[in-house]
DNA sequence: GATACCGGTATCCTTTTGTATACTAATATA
DNA sequence: TATATTAGTATACAAAAGGATACCGGTATC
């Protein structure tokens, strides 16, 4: 008889994974932060402007989330008055499969949601404009 | 001259999919659900059991998440007292190729980051046991 | 001299998420 | 008669995430 391939420990085990990877990108920011650093290297105010709304407090922690993940860099340059910039990692490229995963499914289960006439779509979808 | 790939729509409407693929799986108990209805259909006290320490109220809202995004069916019994079962739909397979690229990237993710000896793991991972 | 820019931090507040506890009505068991 | 079971709901609360606003010291501009 074969061993199971699913005992408990690794299936907690398991769920803890995909919690951690969900971790990585949770909250409103992290993923409009990812895309505004997809476009090089960027300044804190520059991020700020750009991520409309987002307050300072929320961008700094935001930020030493990502840094912590080594998907982001933080520079400070000796100028006056310093400058810091942020840029994403060599490592962060490992995001970019399972956001374009995320970003299928998303796509195709926002169609079938809608499609199928749900009474309320915004019940179970979070982006706006439903 | 090429039309660009990424405008600023097509990148939001990204965002949202993106967004709307997390919000389905969001929670603390949306994975430990799914995974003990992958069993076969339960009852609702017997899922109450199995994961310990969710309340009804949680767990009844779980549910109807899970329901309205038509991944689970919940189905009443003429019994006495009545019995209610809820089980996967055909259609919650779709996940299972985005769960697992979630939990790939997760365990590596925590391998490198225990691994590179970083400073606080328990700030970057958050399922227990680092 | 007044104002604006830089990269944040401090303090307080609201919203969201999840928890605790008690309760329902009908039936079965002890 | 007392207790347990079923599938939840009601009310109140705690914790976490995020927002609002003000502020810092140093320089540059008006």
């Amino acid at each position: 008889m074969k061993k199971p391939i699913h005992t408990i420990e690794t299936c907690n085990q398991s769920i803890g994974a995909v919690r951690d990877a969900l971790y990585v990108l949770n909250g409103k920011w992290k993923l409009p932060l990812i895309v505004a650093l997809a476009g090089g290297p960027k300044r804190f105010k520059e991020i700020q402007r750009e991520l409309k709304d987002i307050t300072p407090r929320v961008l700094s922690k935001e930020l030493r989330d990502l840094e912590q993940n080594e998907f982001v860099t933080r520079k400070v340059f000796d100028t006056v008055p310093v400058s810091v910039t942020y840029e994403l990692t060599e490592y962060s490229s490992c995001l970019d499969e399972i956001i374009e995963s995320l970003r299928v499914f998303g796509m195709s289960h926002r169609e079938r949601i809608i499609g199928g006439l749900h009474k309320d779509p915004e019940l179970v979808l979070q982006s706006e404009e439903v």
